[in-house]
DNA sequence: CACTTATGTTATCAACTATAACTATATCCG
DNA sequence: CGGATATAGTTATAGTTGATAACATAAGTG
């Protein structure tokens, strides 16, 4: 994870065989973002592996919990997962008797998505320790302005 | 691709069939995050498409092309891929007469990767390809300022 | 009504990542 | 020196993720 050390030399064998030139792939926007992307979601992974839950996962249970009733599309469209995807991740969920598929009564065809009981009290647990990264990280980013001004540049990205 | 709309709202059943309440997942740090690398790496992907390059490749080139003789364990290291995975990459790499694989002269086990005459002529056009799409990415970020702010924010989160 | 669209689902497939085990070398140290 | 240990590349394998196609059922629509 150290990598930096560019000299300013022409010949990258005539220097110590220890050092690489890499900035030319390091000081990419895309390659720092997807190092700093994994460095979040692998410290997601950490925090919730008590708890079994995936980034994506925890996504899904909020979105739930915020929004009660809505159809399994609904949700996923907003997450930018494929239906054909979200089947298996809503499976996995309600099979841990966090997420009730209920038949929607204007659509017979729909799946109204509902958290249980458990699953309310498990979004508590999870929401806290969630926020607790969150709020670490904005600690990292120089508190809410510096938050404001890393989502304000990342959207300019979108 | 576009959330937002979050009314006052006590009870989202309440209000119409269209908005959802999504600020408690779009307005966090890594799942922005998340969405904007996946942004930047789908563009990459189409630019790329006629070159039939994934960016793990890309930058695996281009470390090689500035730094020739090297190891796979060095490269694949600096990219965070592990070795085994490297492998394959550097297979299809080699498959194309892109890249070569030479026996070391200190070390019998290691192969030193250098780029073929056709690797060179291949990683011009792919670097002129990636720089207009990073010189792309500045201006949106405001110039080589924002997109300095954002490298910056990014470390810390690293 | 026939035609089209939407929902959830299953079955695949490709790409990426991670781990274990193996070989052949290399290095270390008593 | 020589045996133990570590390293480079490789293979095999499994888990995760994302994408696509096809299907049954149900809604919507002219």
């Amino acid at each position: 994870m150290k990598r930096e050390a560019q000299v300013p030399l022409a010949d990258a064998s005539a220097v110590a065989h220890r050092s690489l030139l890499t900035q030319a792939t390091t000081s990419l926007v895309g390659y720092r973002l997807r190092r700093a992307q994994l460095s979040v979601f692998h410290r997601f992974l950490m925090l919730f592996d008590d708890l079994r839950l995936r980034p994506a996962e925890y996504s899904v249970l909020v979105l739930i919990a915020d929004n009660p009733g809505r159809k399994q599309t609904e949700i996923a469209e907003v997450l930018g997962i494929k239906r054909a995807n979200f089947v298996t991740l809503v499976h996995g969920l309600a099979q841990r008797r966090l997420v009730e598929r209920a038949a929607s009564a204007d659509d017979r065809r729909a799946n109204a998505l509902h958290l249980t009981a458990e699953g309310q009290a498990f979004v508590v647990r999870a929401r806290a320790l969630h926020d607790a990264m969150e709020a670490d990280l904005v600690t990292r980013l120089g508190g809410p302005a510096g938050r404001d001004r890393l989502l304000s540049l990342l959207d300019r990205l979108t």
